[in-house]
DNA sequence: CGCTAATTTGATCAGACTCAAGTGAAGTGG
DNA sequence: CCACTTCACTTGAGTCTGATCAAATTAGCG
């Protein structure tokens, strides 16, 4: 199963490495290696499709950006929302094998990977800090499949807010940027069920809704249960 | 799509990192990077646990190996079943975030790796072939994600039996290794939901069960539109 | 301020789960 | 070699969680 990218440079590492900046600085010249270049999307835009060719990684300036799946009938699962800092857009082969979209306005960096590649060559030791980027990728997918696959809709719920509260602001007041329909196409719920989980939580004092997008976590502890 | 269940048989073997071992010997003490040593396991045998200090690399030569996680209250999400010839057990980590136990007899080589960051700044080129394994795990966990989290059971059996067919002989008559209960905590379905989704499909002509572990696909093009 | 989209809530339905029993195959020991 | 045990799988009946369909409410935005 060798990607196309491995068989054109089978030796040389993955064009992955080359997001620290600071780092790259450091070891490259910057003129002669343009650091990749900087793009705004606005809400719902697409920022490559399914199919596409991977020219590009990208990361997450500001805003928060979907990646997803589709199924022929449009059934959806988004497999992760990517914060600012996030990495995105890594795939094996040259073909994106998921669409990535603003999930509000955003701004992102976009490296071309065929240059990257070269500069990995030259600064190999900047290949730590892409692995620990795509590490989390990995982590994050593989707790996932055990919420998919295992968890009832209140600790889908459950395990969701946790998770962005710890990655946003890490405190009690969380702003959740995504819509119902893009948590229920993240949890394998419907948006309803979405609803009705948040409700619940709410009446049983865990959490309180000042608005739709607005959540404190009151009880940590009992979310925390929840997620087994 | 490269799901545990999607992914090709490892028919051009990637060079991961401790598999390489001229090249490690060029850069790094070689009896620090002994080569990988034979080990057999018997059925439900455990390899290494959730929790364990990830010392190795592992590579299946023959049989079948399960890698899961567990709820606290048991329930358990199986991530993938590894081949002979696939990789299992890279993490970046030194921390193995799951369990990893013989379906049936197998052996399989372990490797021992240092860390990631170690190898990186020793050996950018090993460092390229972690990422790579990485990368396809990462895939792979992404199209189980939408399987998981957004396909019927009927589907989730579909997906799964051209799977197999297709990383093992790739031939019509597919002899499955694992039980009823490892696919079920495969696909996050219950065992009752597995059977009667094999009995289903036979009714339907698009399988035959020869025996309760072995399936003739006699109408793959019908699988493969159930599969979406 | 009014229109549209997003969210919540309600009622009903269905797919998958649970509990339970039955069948069959594999292995054990007499 | 055959009874016996055991384990894996299948099948059935009833239940329940979460989906679907439908409507009401709220929020956001021009």
């Amino acid at each position: 199963m060798h990607t196309a990218l491995l068989a054109k440079a089978p030796t040389s590492p993955l064009p992955l490495v080359a997001l620290d900046l600071p780092r790259l600085r450091k070891s490259v010249d910057v003129t002669a290696v343009p650091a990749g270049t900087v793009h705004s999307y606005a809400k719902d835009e697409e920022i490559f499709a399914e199919g596409d060719r991977a020219a590009f990684v990208y990361k997450v300036l500001s805003g928060v950006v979907r990646t997803s799946k589709l199924l022929s009938d449009g059934r959806r699962q988004i497999d992760a929302f990517h914060l600012a800092g996030d990495i995105f857009g890594i795939e094996a082969d040259d073909e994106h094998r998921f669409c990535a979209e603003a999930v509000g306005d955003c701004t992102i960096v976009a490296y071309r990977r065929n240059r990257l590649a070269t500069l990995t060559a030259i600064d190999p030791e900047a290949a730590t800090d892409m692995t620990a980027g795509m590490v989390r990728s990995l982590v994050r997918a593989q707790n996932h499949m055990l919420l998919l696959g295992r968890k009832s809709a209140l600790e889908k719920i459950a395990t969701f807010l946790l998770d962005m509260a710890d990655r946003t602001s890490g405190s009690n007041i969380l702003d959740l940027p995504m819509s119902r329909t893009d948590i229920a196409d993240h949890l394998g719920l419907t948006i309803e069920t979405v609803s009705r989980s948040f409700t619940q939580l709410e009446r049983q004092g865990i959490i309180e809704l000042i608005s739709a997008r607005r959540v404190i976590l009151c009880n940590k502890a009992e979310l925390k249960r929840l997620n087994s």
